[in-house]
DNA sequence: CGGCCCCGCGTTTTT
DNA sequence: CGCGGGGCCG
């Protein structure tokens, strides 16, 4: 334990041995976060601190798996018995144990966002309402929010506010619907994502002894991310921590990236309002990436307001500047990107893995897909489809989860039809309709129902009940019955094996293999917990551990050495050593929404700067003249964020569009890609400079002028005209840079010879051309 | 009841 | 452009 301690800087150090009381570690970019938390915790244990009374909560299982593993270095065996996990994932554990005390039962069902948009769109068709006015996103989004504020279906019907709200909005239903939606998920045993946080603060508040007990079970309490909590985390652990005071939260307000979510970055901001006799420990030395990369994110969040006082510093090597690739188009940035790519792979020696490239939205990877595809490097997308999104796994853990829970509607629906049965969508609706008359589950309706009652085809009913036969016949085998064993019988039985491998095209043969998947994926849990538990598990262990699974989870970047393609959210807590930041464009990043608000503008630059510290060694930033999107061509100018980055960190020079670097072989390139005419790499004559687009203000954003800050590039000092030699650097304001290739005199005037990198050839006269030397 | 086509829609997403 | 949902038709 010492010498992992002796190798702490000062403030990790005293960051890790004051666990008593309340602390708030600011943990900027790559200093060492995930070390000090692990750290603190296996201090803990050494001096005594009985691992099951810590609660540490993560936002993703990874975060939690590799911390765990970490103090289980340090610490051993013990680390075991650590209550370490994601907010979801612990507290509903804790609700399987106290489901009744908040009229669940402790086999209720967990339905993910596509169940809870399922439901939410029967409702809004049984109501007859416009489906148009009502989109069942946003309806979702709302509802959610509202969850996350701790906001109930009766508080949200009595607010006078939210009603205005949402009449102005001319979505009076609103409030009908979401007490629909809460009663018929209660009526399915079923809580959503956000009802795991809602219900444990409604347990909380209803219940006093049960939180009584787990305040007093849990005598430290750390959060990680703690900047990314909603008010229902937030309350949560409030609650968890007043008794006895002992909470750590580490966290970046610059990193906050996640409000859309309903993530509150006060949270963090006014720590010490509900802890004011916190100790706060500041770390800010990086020690993942250059001076270069450091300074360059510090001067771009410098310029938010309202943040937390740090100085963060990289005591590394000075580094490479910010790099910049322009392209005219989005076919050229990703071919820039990927011959960057090569380049540095050939100079640097780097493996693939050393490389990401980070986009503000997924719809912009297939351009880098397919110009890394043409060059043969090999890639990996992250994020996109999850794999528990699939169709047909989740159509095997429907089966799963209504042998669980009966009266899991979601599941039910998905499949009483799925293999085929002949039970039609008439049927199902109307079966669903009419227990949510009688606020019944589907399946306990039926029970109760006669074929006349339920006025359905009496071959449709007897289809239904053979049905329910079958589910009955395997749940009397989930207690019993091993996971993997009971899985596979249920693939098996249920028709789904035989379906998929009736299905010879490609992607029929791709769901069989990700069914196959799913099945190992079971053997593999069923393994690793005989051997942590001593005994096998059954169905619903696997289940109640897949429901808060994400691909993210089963992914493991570490293995391939390959090009790393993701969006910049999913890069958060990640490094490399190459990182491309693409599609550096004003209404793409930052995102035209986002650029209506100064709030969502500040939360784009810290996207930005979660960007930026990512890199080790070097970033580049690219951006194109004009892209498609959505079938469309666009023109956007290069991305605010560029300028504002300190000109001393951040290298203009590779702006230059240099017809060397571009291939010259046509098949580089897709068809039609010259069909304007124009000639390869010259900027239109009438289209300002790429060089002084990042100097000017774009005026597509009416608001830009008073919401940008102040350029600072421009300290432009004209050079006398002596100083200037041939083979000289030299920068004009409006042709950027370029090299002196003659000078001569012209009757009383000296008119010098420029090849300008952007512009080309350019003879000037020194009486009016204004030029600075650079070198 | 099931398949096919057309129309509308389109940040980010740890759970 | 690429997907998913709803509507229509066989």
């Amino acid at each position: 334990m010492s010498d992992i301690l002796s190798s702490l800087n000062p403030v990790q150090l005293e960051a890790v041995e004051s666990y008593q009381g309340a602390s708030l570690i600011i943990a900027g970019a790559g200093s060492g976060k995930t070390r000090v938390l692990t750290c603190r915790i296996a201090n803990m244990l050494a001096h005594g601190v009985p691992p099951s009374t810590v609660l540490a909560l993560t936002f993703t299982n990874k975060a939690a798996a590799e911390m765990k593993e970490r103090i289980t270095d340090v610490a051993g065996e013990r680390a075991r018995y650590l209550w370490m996990g994601t907010f979801h994932a612990i507290f509903s554990r804790i609700l399987r144990y106290e489901a009744e005390n908040v009229g669940f039962t402790s086999s209720y069902t967990i339905y993910d966002t596509a169940d809870s948009r399922n439901l939410l769109r029967a409702i809004i068709k049984e109501m007859k309402l416009d489906e148009n006015v009502y989109k069942v996103n946003d309806v979702h989004a709302r509802i959610s929010m509202a969850k996350n504020n701790l906001i109930t279906p009766q508080s949200y019907a009595s607010s006078g506010s939210i009603s205005a709200n949402d009449t102005q909005a001319r979505k009076p239903h609103m409030a009908t619907i979401y007490a629909a939606y809460a009663r018929r998920c209660i009526a399915a045993n079923a809580m959503d994502f956000d009802d795991l946080l809602l219900f444990t603060n409604i347990l909380f508040r209803d219940h006093p002894d049960v939180l009584q007990k787990y305040s007093s079970k849990f005598s430290y309490v750390l959060v990680d991310e703690y900047q990314d909590t909603n008010y229902a985390q937030y309350l949560i652990v409030k609650k968890l921590t007043s008794a006895h005071r002992n909470l750590c939260v580490v966290g970046d307000d610059a990193q906050s990236i996640y409000s859309f979510r309903g993530a509150k970055i006060e949270n963090i901001l006014n720590f010490q309002r509900d802890f004011p006799e916190c100790r706060i420990f500041k770390l800010e030395q990086n020690y993942r990436s250059t001076q270069s990369i450091v300074n360059a994110a510090n001067s771009v969040i410098a310029q938010n307001s309202g943040q937390l006082k740090k100085k963060c510093f990289s005591a590394g090597e000075k580094g490479e500047k910010v790099g910049l690739l322009p392209a005219f188009t989005d076919q050229e940035e990703g071919f820039r990107v990927a011959g960057d790519i090569s380049d540095y792979l050939y100079g640097a020696q780097a493996p693939y893995s050393d490389f990401a490239i980070l986009y503000r939205t997924n719809a912009q990877s297939r351009i880098f897909e397919d110009s890394l595809r043409r060059k043969n490097i090999p890639y990996r997308i992250y994020g996109g489809q999850s794999f528990y999104q699939r169709k047909e796994i989740k159509d095997l853990l429907s089966y799963l989860r209504l042998i669980i829970n009966h009266n899991d509607n979601e599941a039910f629906k998905r499949i009483v039809n799925y293999p085929r049965r002949g039970i039609g969508d008439a049927t199902v609706a109307r079966l669903e309709e009419l227990a949510a008359q009688a606020n019944l589950s589907m399946w306990d309706c039926i029970l109760g129902l006669t074929p006349e009652q339920a006025e359905i085809r009496g071959a449709a009913y007897k289809k239904v009940s053979q049905f329910l036969l079958m589910i009955n016949a395997m749940s009397d085998n989930a207690g019993r019955q091993e996971a993997y064993e009971l899985v596979s019988a249920v693939a098996q039985q249920s028709g789904i094996l035989a379906e998929l491998r009736a299905d010879k095209t490609i992607e029929g043969i791709a769901r069989l293999e990700n069914v196959e998947e799913l099945l190992n994926g079971v053997k593999e849990f069923c393994e690793r917990y005989q051997e942590e538990n001593g005994e096998p598990p059954v169905i619903a262990q696997y289940l109640e551990n897949v429901s808060l699974l994400t691909d993210a989870d089963k992914e493991k970047p570490e293995e391939a050495n390959t090009v790393s393609l993701m969006t910049i959210h999913s890069a958060k807590g990640l490094e490399y050593a190459y990182v491309y930041i693409v599609g550096m464009e004003e209404n793409l990043f930052p995102g035209k929404l986002a650029m209506m608000s100064s709030v969502e503008l500040e939360e784009e630059r810290r996207l930005f700067y979660v960007a930026l510290t990512r890199a080790k060694v070097k970033a580049t930033l690219s951006f194109a003249q004009s892209r498609y999107r959505w079938g469309k061509q666009e023109s956007n100018p290069p991305s605010r964020f560029i300028r504002e980055i300190d000109p001393a960190y951040i290298d203009v020079t590779s702006m230059s569009l240099d017809e060397d670097s571009f291939s010259q072989d046509p098949d580089d390139y897709t068809e039609g890609y010259y069909q304007d005419g124009l000639p390869r790499f010259a900027p239109k004559a009438s289209k300002p400079s790429l060089a002084r687009q990042l100097r000017k203000l774009p005026d597509s954003t009416a608001e830009a002028k008073q919401d940008l800050p102040r350029l600072r590039p421009v300290d432009f000092v004209p050079s006398q005209a002596g100083s200037i030699t041939v083979g000289a650097l030299v920068e004009h304001k409006s042709f950027g840079r370029g090299e002196v290739l003659a000078i001569e005199s012209a009757g009383g005037d000296i008119k010098v010879t420029v090849n300008f990198k952007l512009v080309g050839k350019k003879t000037l006269l020194m009486k009016y051309a204004k030029l600075m030397l650079v070198k």
